[in-house]
DNA sequence: GTCTATATCGGGATAGAC
DNA sequence: GTCTATCCCGATATAGAC
C-alpha cells in the first residue's frame, strides 16, 4: 500500500473499505475502522456524518469497479473470441485483486435493491446500449447463435464463481492448500476462454 | 407452506430460517424471528440457548442443501452428458425453489470459515470422493479432456451466478421485468447443459 | 481537526410469575 | 411452555475541550 501518510479522509475511506468489504455492512464496527484508519470514533462522524453515508460512499466506488467494462468493447475492432479473452483475463486479474469485493457487493445489492437502479443509470450501463453489444454479437456468423443475456451470466459466473465460493473449493478440491488454489483461479483465465471457444464456435 | 399448525419449535426454525436468510446472521433480529414464528423473544431462548446456537441449527441444514449431490451420480449407469444435464437441471430447481439460499451459505461461510471443514467431513464431502468422480470422468474418450475441479466451478458458476446476482441482472437486463427473468432462469437449464455439451464434445 | 467523555438506544439474554 | 419485565452491554452518535 505504500502509505507514506495519506490525509485523514482517504485513510477513513481505505480503512472503511477493508472493514465494510470484510464484514459487511451490519457486521463492521465503526470502533474496528478508526482503529484502522488510526484514529477515533468521532472523527469518523466528522468527516462522514453517519455509519450510512460513510459505507454509501465506499459502495459506490466498489460497486463501480464491478460492474465489467464492456461497453468500450462493443466499439473495439478485435474478434469476438479476442474480445471474451479480454474481458476474462482483466475481470479475473480485478477479482484476484480484490477477492472480497463480489461477495460484498452482491450481499449488500440484496440489502438495499432500490438504490441499484439510480446507481446503474448514473454510470450509464443500461438496457439500450446492451442491446446494442447483443446485436453486434448475432451478426458474427462464424460463431454459434447464443442469446448474449446466457453468454454473459455463463462468462461471469465462470469468472466469480471460485473467488466467492473459496472457502468451500478450498477445501472441496485442494484441501485447504491456499498456493495450489491460487494456481487455479490463475488458471481459470485460459480455461474458461478456451471453454467458451470451444463452445461457441463453429 | 400449508402450516395448520407447527409445534413451536417448528415454527422457530422456519421462522429463523427465512430471517436469517434474507438478513444474514449480523443483519437478523432475534424480535423479528420471534415476530414470524408467532411468539416472543424469551421463547427462542427457551428453545436455542442463544442466537449463535439457533444460527448453527438453521445453516447446517442449509449448507446441506446447498452442496450439490454429485456423490450418487458418480456411479450412476448414465453417460457423462447424462450426468451433466440432470445436475444442471436439479440443481437449478433447488435454487428456484430457494432462490435466497446461495448468497446466504456464501456470506456464512466466510463469517466462520474453520466450521466449514468439519461440516465438510461429516458430510461425507472429502477430496478423496471428488478424486474418484474426477477419474471416472476423463476415463470418457468421447469428451475433450478438463480439469474435474475447473468443469464442477464452471457449471455451478453458471448454475447459481444469475440467483446471487438478480437484483444487478434484472436491472441491466430485463428492465426489472420480474416475470421475464423468471423464464430466463428456467431457460438457462437447456442452454448450460448445451454449453457444456457443445464445449466439450469431441 | 482531533481528542475525551458521555448521551442514547437497540438488542441479546435472563429472572421470575403464571 | 409461555409470558412480561428487566438487565446489561455494545455500538452509533454527539458535546465540548484543546
Amino acid at each position: 500500500m505504500t502509505e507514506i501518510q495519506l490525509d485523514t479522509e482517504k485513510r477513513i475511506l481505505l480503512a472503511a473499505k477493508n472493514v465494510f468489504v470484510r464484514k459487511g455492512f451490519d457486521g463492521a464496527r465503526m470502533q474496528e475502522i478508526a482503529d484502522e484508519a488510526g484514529i477515533n470514533k468521532a472523527l469518523l462522524h466528522y468527516y462522514f456524518r453517519s455509519k450510512d453515508k460513510l459505507f454509501e460512499a465506499i459502495f459506490i466506488e466498489a460497486f463501480s469497479g464491478f460492474i465489467p467494462k464492456i461497453a468500450g468493447l462493443a466499439i473495439a475492432e478485435t474478434t469476438f473470441f479476442e474480445k471474451v479473452e479480454l474481458i476474462v483475463h482483466s475481470y479475473i486479474d480485478m477479482l484476484v485483486a480484490n477477492p472480497h469485493l463480489p461477495l460484498f457487493v452482491l450481499h449488500e445489492i440484496q440489502r438495499n435493491p432500490e438504490n441499484l437502479v439510480k446507481m446503474m443509470s448514473s454510470m450509464g450501463v443500461n438496457p439500450v446500449l446492451l442491446g446494442q453489444i447483443m446485436s453486434g454479437i448475432s451478426k458474427d456468423d462464424s460463431i454459434r447463435t447464443i442469446d448474449f443475456k446466457h453468454l454473459l451470466a455463463n462468462i461471469l459466473g465462470m469468472c466469480i464463481f471460485p473467488f466467492i465460493a473459496r472457502p468451500i473449493l478450498q477445501s472441496l478440491l485442494f484441501n485447504q492448500n491456499k498456493e495450489e488454489y491460487d494456481k487455479y483461479l490463475i488458471e481459470r483465465k485460459k480455461i474458461i476462454t478456451e471453454f467458451v471457444y470451444n463452445s461457441l464456435k463453429l
